[in-house]
DNA sequence: ATAGATTCCCAAAACGTTTTGAATAGTCAA
DNA sequence: TTGACTATTCAAAACGTTTTGGGAATCTAT
């Protein structure tokens, strides 16, 4: 039996008018909305969730696909930034899900069977690339939603993001301020808009400087990649003072790679990373790095997918959050 | 207008016959089938899934919640797992809704509400604490549900762990067999499962190899939380000469703390943690660790869930994972 | 030729809501 | 008393599927 004719038979009340009561329209008595109300709590009535869906075309729920191609997936913060905008999706009844993908044609194929489904109303995309085929075609979807990174085409879109590009300028800057004149950049592949960006600021900083030694490498942003770009970058002829890292996984590789060398981070070589991990407090000597200076960068991405949802055009919605230094030890000066 | 309408106006033919075809139905001709089949591809026909659930009475979906008190959640890791598993349970048609939950009543009252509203046909179950309400309240509501991580009432309910206690029991009896005598355990708070039996493991060979010594402390399981129980460890009066953390956050915390004293783990002490992360092949020294013997838990999750959404009896899906060691530097003998 | 099977198809009901349009009763002004 | 209005309530339609219970041909065996 529905529960709500359940409701409303043992109010002696229509279906109708128990919906009503509930949804507190003004067009049934004071009394008897609230003689409904408690009996639905005394039950502990809870609208079936697919009925409602289907009655009102709205799936009541945002997707967020997980590209876990091919070792693991991004930052180890990942998850607290999507319970951090699943919390704040629940208070508007948006239920949040997780979609892993394991190739890019994979990704696809979920997208488009996810709207055609119409199981979603939004979604959330991560780990943007530059050029993005998932915002194109979200795009021409015409569903909401919002990037966390950007793409080559923010500017139509609503993302949000931190400001990587300054922070690796203003890092790369400083390092150059301390008499380092080879300053490394360890990139992560650069189709991730992230990795692009940072390793833009990089660029601008040396070129603002005057420095035209720009040695680089680029590895998969995790432990072993930093690692292995460390020790190809300390292999070259005039090997680099500083390293300046994509992010803070990579850092800790390379560290390692250093105490392999006989050098001390932050006494016969510089380095910075990004993102600021718990562990990168814990590291030896303890990793200087940088952070996104907002506590809340997955809360505020539920805001904006909910503004989103509710009409509100995407270029209001382009977020780029500061990232502020947090230096440490290990980017002293040159020797 | 209706895509299942739509489609059967389009063939000529009438709702029921589509949607029969389209789910193989015997009872429609061959031919039918196949020019149904194509019509419905070449329009990318998906059946909307709030209609779908709600006449099968079925949500398709399966819902993880997330407790993200009080700091950060859980090891690194665990955004795999939940990727593993949700790949799995896609390709039966389930979605994963991740639900995340601040407190332990708001996680008691996200259920209510995700039950009373059938938004999920089962759920999974993490963090596991020994009294688990959450536990009690599924199996009172009757629907499926396996737990990652055992509870105190394991044997009524399907659910996956690794064996933590053997794993710490082996690595507390090889200390031993190196010649430690003052074995000390950084456990995580008793509560939790998973901490409890890695302690009782440790325990257990101490007591087997008859040592009396049994120092201990709790902290949090952060890197920050390893690093003030190795601390505190190390200024006792006769302070130990191995350090078995349970996790290898907490072991990494540990390492910078015995850094400060000038310690140096795998000579001075052993350093022995639990989970293998990423970063521990990359800490100085190279973290001596441990980790559940299966490449794919998160799968094996989904697979519990499949066969228990299928009817199986939840006896028959009780699966305890070997738990191999992974010796590097920091487990040295005593010096 | 005909009864009984078999094959293929369909109309209608049902799932549990929300929404539309209207009915009923009560109130107020003339 | 009547007509217009307001305040409350409700029956029925709709959302897009799946499932039930046939029905109309066609085939098989007598």
């Amino acid at each position: 039996m529905s529960s709500l004719k359940h409701l409303a038979q043992s109010l002696g009340l229509s279906i109708t008018t128990v919906s009503r009561a509930l949804d507190g329209y003004s067009d049934v008595a004071p009394a008897t909305r609230e003689r409904v109300r408690a009996a639905a709590q005394a039950i502990h009535y809870q609208p079936n969730s697919a009925a409602r869906s289907l009655r009102r075309r709205k799936a009541e729920a945002v997707a967020v696909t997980l590209p876990t191609e091919p070792g693991r997936f991004g930052p180890p913060t990942f998850l607290n930034m999507l319970a951090a905008c699943g919390h704040r999706l629940a208070e508007e009844g948006l239920d949040l899900m997780l979609l892993p993908t394991a190739g890019r044609v994979e990704e696809m194929e979920t997208y488009r069977r996810l709207l055609d489904g119409r199981r979603a109303d939004a979604v959330i995309v991560v780990r943007t690339r530059l050029d993005d085929e998932r915002v194109a075609f979200l795009k021409e979807r015409g569903i909401p939603f919002v990037t966390h990174g950007r793409t080559a085409r923010s500017d139509e879109h609503a993302f949000i993001d931190g400001d990587g590009e300054a922070g690796f300028r203003e890092a790369a800057r400083h390092l150059a301020s301390l008499g380092h004149r080879r300053i490394a950049h360890i990139a992560a592949p650069q189709d991730l808009t992230f990795a692009h960006l940072r390793r833009r600021g990089w660029l601008a900083a040396l070129e603002e400087v005057g420095l035209s030694d720009r040695p680089e490498c680029t590895a998969q942003p995790t432990e072993a990649g930093g690692y292995e770009a460390a020790r190809w970058l300390m292999q070259q002829r005039t090997p680099p003072t500083a390293l300046l890292c994509a992010t803070d996984s990579m850092a800790i590789g390379a560290l390692s790679a250093l105490k392999e060398k006989g050098l001390m981070a932050g006494r016969d070589i510089a380095v910075i990373g990004h993102d600021n991990l718990p562990a990168a407090a814990f590291t030896d000597p303890p990793l200087s790095t940088m952070e996104i200076a907002a506590p809340d960068v997955g809360r505020q991405l539920a805001e904006m997918l909910i503004a989103r949802l509710g009409g509100r055009d995407s270029r209001e919605l382009q977020t780029i959050l500061p990232v502020r230094q947090v230096p440490r030890i290990t980017h002293g000066p040159v020797n």
